[in-house]
DNA sequence: GCCAACGTTGGC
DNA sequence: GCCAACGTTGGC
């Protein structure tokens, strides 16, 4: 079982969104970044634990968390020439892009922003403090212990 | 909306 | 196979 933090635009696909879908489980796509899609593709399993996070907002942080119900499989938006993530270079027998479906699981009652994430001593070797630009990143067990705390508390 | 970090692409 | 150009991401 890994862990996981996962980026999303709130304006786009909120913590709340995912709340609203039916059942609660939605899809997570769009990723066009190899270095996540290869994460995607390869290591992301059923039943993984997610961190959700709001990224290109006015307070970039933490929100809640999700579970992996659905692991890896081709995004349809890239065979979609209507769509804004159609990628001309990908094809059903050779697909580029993938998503995996995910269950809400919980809000912070305190989203752990960004800028607190970076000024806390434990969580320095977070991928999102030692590089920026990443939509999903692995996340190691005591720094998801540490993140919940932290979003629980008042 | 600027631009930095990172990865891919493609001309040579 | 070098490396400049380009695309994506996302904080500021």
């Amino acid at each position: 079982m890994n862990y996981w933090l996962f980026k999303s635009e709130p304006d786009e696909y909120s913590i709340d969104d995912l709340a609203s879908e039916p059942d609660q489980i939605g899809r997570w796509d769009g990723i066009r970044n190899y270095q996540a899609r290869n994460f995607l593709r390869d290591q992301v399993a059923a039943g993984d634990s997610v961190l959700f996070y709001h990224s290109a907002c006015k307070v970039p942080a933490v929100v809640g968390t999700a579970e992996v119900v659905k692991a890896a499989y081709p995004d349809p938006a890239q065979f979609d020439p209507e769509s804004a993530y159609f990628d001309p270079k990908a094809s059903p027998e050779n697909p580029r892009w993938f998503c995996v479906d995910l269950r809400w699981g919980s809000k912070f009652a305190h989203p752990v922003a960004l800028a607190t994430i970076k000024a806390d001593p434990l969580l320095q070797d977070m991928v999102l403090v030692k590089q920026g630009r990443l939509s999903m990143q692995p996340v190691a067990a005591a720094e998801w212990e540490h993140l919940l705390k932290l979003g629980q508390k008042s």
